[in-house]
RNA sequence: CGGGGCGUAGCGCAGCGGUAGCGCACUUGGUUUGGGACCAAGGGGCCGUGAGUUCGAAUCUCACCGCCCCGACCA
């Protein structure tokens, strides 16, 4: 494609609307354009991007065994009600009304649609196991749509359902798919790692997130530094750091602590570290009050605790509840004296002794607390997040957590689905028995948004050659000097000829250094430039957009070149 | 839905009661041409919308709409 012709609408100021960078760069580059908010228009770069990661996904699925279909955006109410979720699922659900008034959502997942077509084609275990995805627009009414790309409500995904005869198949057919997963985003060029997930209220299943590292991800994940294990935050376990104290003090005593109300101050004041604190937090699960306790150097981990409580709702209480469960302001919370609360401890406070605790009165606080001796032992588990330093669960060596960003999901359902909507087949024996399904996502869009999350520096994007708009940028540095020209245009030639996808500069007006950094924001991995300066040398300069270096190479060793780069370059997309 | 902020040329912004501006982009001509060139001449505005206040409103008041950030929520 040559510039001069292309609407490639590059800007060099970052729209005021734009925080992170691969939405400023998605904006800037000329990817897309907002109509309104959460809504975009992919322009031809950013549909280029979008139609190579979907065949990516599409020859991975193929080879997983899926096969391709397509379902309707809109999508009759009377489905949802089949299995309760047209009330369940709330605003965010999408819907519409025809002509005749009927009703329908716009699709942000396709469970009913899939499970509906397949209990009117599926008669047989012989038709098992089945795996259908489609690629398709989804809609999701978004409370505050934001980071562009990252979280829209309208964007594009791949969801495929999978239909097993048993629970044995269903695993198989599962792992089967996350092995795809792994090889779509590893040839996407992307560092991921699949986590394990929690699963919410429905238990019993499993599933797991596939994590894109990045610094702007919206998910905490914890990894170990020596093995494979992998988890959301939300539910990583680890083997926490040991306690300092480890022998019973005197009895407790009154100490007083004007206007200090955080572990922080506290262990100023008294000199001790934030460990030898109980942290005592009040929340209310469903309309009644809990009290959890944890470490003082640790954080409640909410969703743990919203588990185990079996709560549909949890939110740390407000300053007035706080005050009414404890007859203290915040800050001064504790479990020595607290009645008529139902309270929960993290178990690594477990074994501790001389413990500091708020003493439920303003400015006062407690030393020397034992459980069980000074307040009745409480209700054990896990209520803690993992923290960086903390011993892995499987081989003890250190997690890290950092952030990611989910670009799929994987998700055994079970019969949530067959069963309420007689999903069936005939058995070996002629019996009815219900299909075990898995459901399996990739947020299309945001899977691109992920790439320059992870793959952009100061000057722009630094596409993975699998997912470039194009593979070679050719610069014509003087396009006025017909030989220079002449030189350029054969190489866009020779270069297509050889089987590259070329964008080939070749605009009149625009000046050397414009298209420089036209091309370092735009971020194809390789560049080719072809200037007088060079030229005078028979050299043409190649640069990989990741690398500083520019390697100036005769005029006969060009294409050998550009295809060492590119080998290179698709070497990091290669499973 | 709570808190905060912003709507003025395509983009980024200034102006804050008295003639609507600047930079970039765009058009034309000329000079340039290796890291976002220069000179000259142009085009482009219901100052988000609607009501008020005022002799007079982009500017003050109120309402609405849109957009962004934080929170709640969420793939």
């Amino acid at each position: 494609m040559r510039v001069s012709k292309a609407l490639i609408p590059t800007v060099k100021e970052t729209p005021q609307e734009a925080e992170i960078p691969s939405h400023k760069l998605m904006l800037r580059a000329g990817l897309m354009r907002k109509v309104a908010a959460g809504f975009y228009e992919y322009l031809p770069l950013g549909q280029k991007v979008i139609l190579k990661i979907n065949q990516i996904i599409r020859e991975e699925m193929e080879r997983a065994g899926a096969q391709e279909v397509l379902m309707p955006i809109m999508t009759p109410a009377e489905l949802w009600q089949e299995t309760g979720r047209w009330e369940k699922y709330g605003k965010e659900l999408m819907r519409v009304q025809d002509r005749h008034e009927r009703h329908f959502a716009l699709g942000p997942t396709h469970e009913e649609v899939i499970t509906d077509l397949v209990r009117r084609e599926l008669k047989s275990y012989k038709q098992l196991p089945m795996n259908l995805f489609q690629i398709a627009t989804k809609f999701r009414d978004e409370v505050r749509p934001r980071f562009g790309v990252m979280r829209s409500r309208e964007f594009l995904m791949k969801d495929g359902y999978s239909f097993d005869v048993d629970d044995a198949a269903a695993d198989k057919t599962y792992w089967i798919m996350v092995e795809a997963y792994k090889r779509i985003f590893k040839r996407c060029g992307l560092t991921f790692s699949p986590v394990e997930a929690d699963s919410g209220l429905i238990g019993g299943s499993f599933t797991h997130e596939f994590m894109v590292l990045a610094d702007t991800g919206e998910a905490a994940v914890a990894m170990c530094s020596a093995c494979d294990y992998a988890a959301n935050l939300e539910k990583a376990l680890s083997v926490p750091t040991p306690h300092t104290a480890n022998t019973v003090g005197g009895l407790f005593q009154k100490i007083s602590t004007p206007g200090k109300h955080t572990v922080e101050d506290v262990g100023a004041l008294l000199k001790l570290p934030a460990q030898q604190f109980i942290k005592t937090l009040v929340f209310i699960a469903d309309g009644k009050p809990v009290v959890v306790l944890v470490r003082g150097d640790h954080d409640v981990n909410e969703v743990k605790v919203q588990n185990h409580l079996q709560a549909a709702e949890l939110a740390l209480a407000s300053g007035d509840k706080v005050y009414e469960v404890t007859k203290a302001t915040v800050g001064f919370a504790g479990p020595v004296g607290l009645t008529g609360v139902r309270i929960i401890a993290d178990k690594t406070l477990q074994g501790g002794h001389q413990y500091v605790t708020g003493g439920l009165e303003k400015d006062i606080h407690l030393t020397n607390v034992e459980f069980g001796r000074d307040f009745a032992e409480p209700e054990w588990g896990d209520f803690r997040s993992v923290l960086s330093g903390d011993g892995c669960p499987k081989c003890g060596k250190p997690l890290k957590v950092g952030r990611g960003i989910e670009v799929g999901q994987t998700f055994k359902l079970g019969l949530k689905y067959s069963q309420p909507m007689h999903c069936v087949y005939l058995d070996e024996h002629g019996k009815d028995k219900e299909a075990v399904m898995g459901c399996y996502g990739i947020g299309v869009t945001r899977t691109v948004g992920a790439t320059i999350e992870q793959h952009h520096d100061t000057d722009g994007i630094v596409w993975p050659i699998a997912t470039a708009p194009y593979q070679i940028h050719l610069l014509l540095l003087n396009p006025a000097e017909p030989e220079v020209a002449k030189v350029a245009d054969q190489y866009y030639e020779d270069l297509k000829q050889a089987g590259y996808e070329v964008l080939y500069d070749d605009r009149m007006e625009a000046s050397a250094g414009f298209k420089f950094k036209d091309a370092d924001l735009i971020g194809l991995p390789i560049s080719v430039r072809v200037g007088a300066r060079g030229l005078k040398e028979g050299l043409i300069e190649i640069k990989r957009r990741r690398e500083k270096e520019v390697a100036k190479v005769p005029v006969s060793d060009v294409l050998a070149k550009v295809k060492e780069a590119a080998d290179a370059e698709w070497k990091l997309c290669t499973p």
